[in-house]
RNA sequence: GUGAUUGUAGCUCAGUUGGUUAGAGCACUGGUUUGUGGUGCCGGGGGUCGUGGGUUCGAGUCCCAUCAGUCACCCCA
């Protein structure tokens, strides 16, 4: 057998103990805050039907589904003539991918399960998405996402709750200076009409989010290679001039939807202001926008300004989401937890705490088969005690079996030979200050507890 | 898909203008009273210098290609 050279696919990592620790802490948080606001788990297979991804990210999006090769001969069914190419060859032999993202698997299950599921539904979910893009910082080809979503009503007390999740668990986790970021679909939508670059929206927004990034030179540039009027410039700096919400209503008083957005915007951050955040800031931004183009209403975006690493959360509300399944009317809105991100701002902070390496209490050093024996029923009851323990599985040197206990963080190893055997008393050795003490099991067990 | 950058031990790296048997720290392992770790001391194993060509008396070092990692762009969590 030829030697393989142990590595890891592009873009994909191991998680060792240390970090999982740290992770399902993370996890935990969110989980926990999830099912306080009343948010019901779920989950989706890894894989979804081809059909039921494509389309719904854009012809970028398409590009990153990972497509997962049929079994079989796959090839032998595939019809061949000179225009086939990859895309072409690609239909005929994948008909599953891997998810990209949790709410579109999440429309699909709504839809398949509309007669068992009582709205408005909320969910949560927790699972790993994949992406086929490059890799690099704090961007992965597998990563979690933790997302909550309420679907089947418009109310804009669910933008409002959502908003309140987002500063709860940031506040649980101890990130400080955290923005929540706001803004509305339709406020975009009528300052792109204003503009009269209707036919230009999604250009237009890509090119407004990347503002603080290569600045306001740069974005009008790139607006006006797309094809928006120099003219229409004047309206975007009278936009990106309102520094508060209440300097939208004159430039929005022209526009229906505008009307509309600002409204549902007023309404949000109103509600939370008369409810008060415990840490975060819940700022207005009109150059807010999102790439997914499922959003119609609220969009939100998380950063943690301490950390140059991008949004560790973002959502919005989607009217029309499980239309393309067949279920027509329904609105939804939803927020996303970037956890592998979050892991990165907590890490460079030193926000984890400090005894999040849960291990071993108690170990007890083998002696031999008569002295483990000895000591199972002993281990029995300090794990009915709810006392982390364990017995070094096999009779080696001392020395080694100190040195793994000392890796491992145990902080206390028992030794059990034949003197202890016969007085029932255990020498038990503190392994951080090193001093050595004797009692029976009922006195550690009081100890320890 | 586009561009930049790096590739020497399990990990982090050193390796001078090309010159003999390629080094260090950490990790692993053996010894230092065979019932005692974390600190000391002594020893040991481990590298086709990413891969393939080329230049040269001689290449880890120079040239070309290729692969892989990292970072940035597009896009996005």
């Amino acid at each position: 057998m030829s030697n393989t050279k142990p590595t890891l696919p592009k873009g994909m990592r191991d998680f060792g103990s240390e970090v999982m620790f740290r992770r399902n802490f993370i996890f935990e948080t969110i989980k926990k805050t999830f099912e306080c606001y009343g948010y019901a788990p779920i989950e989706t297979p890894t894989m979804e039907n081809i059909q039921t991804l494509t389309g719904k990210y854009g012809d970028e999006g398409d590009r990153l589904i990972f497509k997962v090769l049929n079994s079989g001969d796959y090839l032998s069914k595939a019809q061949f003539d000179e225009n086939t190419d990859s895309k072409s060859l690609t239909k005929q032999i994948v008909e599953k991918a891997l998810r990209y993202d949790l709410t579109v698997p999440f429309a699909r299950f709504v839809s398949q399960n509309r007669n068992d599921i009582i709205f408005p539904f909320k969910r949560y979910q927790m699972q790993n998405v994949w992406r086929a893009d490059r890799p690099q910082k704090g961007r992965y080809r597998e990563f979690y996402q933790c997302d909550a979503d309420v679907i089947g009503t418009d109310s804009l007390l669910c933008e409002v709750e959502l908003v309140q999740l987002y500063d709860d668990v940031f506040t649980k986790l101890q990130i400080p200076n955290v923005d929540i970021c706001i803004n509305n679909r339709n406020i975009l939508s009528a300052m792109v009409e204003l503009m009269g670059a209707t036919d230009f929206f999604d250009e237009v927004v890509i090119a407004l989010d990347k503002l603080d990034k290569i600045g306001l030179a740069k974005v009008k540039e790139e607006m006006e290679s797309k094809g928006v009027k120099k003219d229409a410039f004047s309206i975007l700096d009278a936009f990106l001039n309102t520094k508060n919400v209440g300097d939208l209503s004159s430039l929005l008083e022209k526009s229906l939807i505008g009307g509309k957005g600002l409204e549902e915007l007023q309404f949000v951050m109103n509600n939370v202001k008369k409810i008060g955040l415990q840490s975060a800031n819940l700022i207005f931004d009109v150059t807010l926008a999102r790439g997914l183009n499922y959003y119609t209403g609220c969009i939100l975006e998380v950063k943690a300004n301490d950390v140059a690493i991008g949004s560790i959360g973002g959502g919005g509300r989607y009217d029309d989401l499980t239309s393309i399944f067949g279920l027509k009317d329904v609105s939804g809105v939803g927020i996303s937890f970037g956890i592998d991100r979050i892991y990165i701002v907590m890490k460079e902070l030193g926000l984890f705490p400090d005894n999040i390496d849960v291990c071993t209490k108690v170990m007890f050093a083998n002696f031999g088969e008569q002295e483990a024996a000895f000591c199972l029923p002993l281990l029995k009851q300090l794990r009915a005690a709810g006392i982390s323990a364990e017995l070094f599985p096999s009779k080696t040197k001392m020395k080694k079996q100190m040195t793994y206990a000392n890796n491992k963080g145990v902080q206390f190893v028992i030794m059990v030979g034949k003197d202890e055997m016969e007085s029932a008393i255990l020498s038990v050795k503190n392994m951080d200050s090193g001093e050595q003490s004797n009692m029976n099991v009922t006195d550690l067990i009081k100890e320890l507890s």
